[in-house]
DNA sequence: ACATCATATGACGCATTTATCATATATAGT
DNA sequence: ACTATATATGATAAATGCGTCATATGATGT
């Protein structure tokens, strides 16, 4: 199909959340607080947000006394830094043509 | 900022119609009414996602005669067609876990 | 057994996305 | 000018996404 794949994959990430998650865990592995703390989102936000993550094997969870260690998967590792580089090509290419402004994009969709 | 870039790269194409227009588009320039022969899809459906994918400077449009024939953007479609080949190997990374089905996945987000 | 800390889950409301129907615009031919 | 063809646009409704509040679970220490 390739179309679902790429869904899946678009839209786990095109949220600021499960983005900003994801970068920090492209780092190291972190519990649930520490991505509390890093990020300043709420605690329920982030943990929703890491299930859906885990649903789409994005995450590994290992238990380590009242704490749950997240940790990205090693595949999804590699194709994000894979995929880095030619988004940041593309951002630049962007802000030349004047797409992307300062403030982002509000709605991406509504024309 | 680079989530504002991915977002919009991915949203973009995120999407079942612009996703098959993108696609045919990838292999030659055509005229709307081309695109909807081609996908099975209607008219305004085919020209309001045309309309978003000429405001995120995915298309390029040219006006002849009565028609209005739209052709990728030369960039976008280098950038698709590298980042094509990572797709493919997460699929089949997504399809030996499990998470791909057959029938794809109906709602990504809902846990 | 109880209190506490760490995390997960359910429900709800609001915003966004998207297809569809109806209608408007614009070009070409007569 | 009129008609037909090609395309664009606006409004609307249904579905989905997402954060928040409240609450539940589960482990640790006393």
């Amino acid at each position: 199909m390739m179309y679902e794949s790429f869904k899946l994959f678009a839209r786990v990430l095109s949220n600021r959340t499960r983005f900003d998650i994801v970068m920090l865990l492209m780092e190291r592995e972190m519990s649930v607080l520490e991505l509390c703390d890093a990020l300043g989102y709420e605690q329920s936000r982030v943990s929703h947000n890491l299930r859906c993550l885990l649903n789409c094997g994005f995450v590994e969870v290992e238990r380590r006394g009242k704490r749950r260690i997240y940790r990205l998967n090693g595949e999804i590792k590699e194709l994000i830094s894979k995929i880095k580089n030619h988004i940041q090509l593309y951002e630049s290419w962007l802000r030349e043509c004047g797409i992307l402004r300062e403030e982002g994009i509000a709605k991406v969709m509504v024309e």
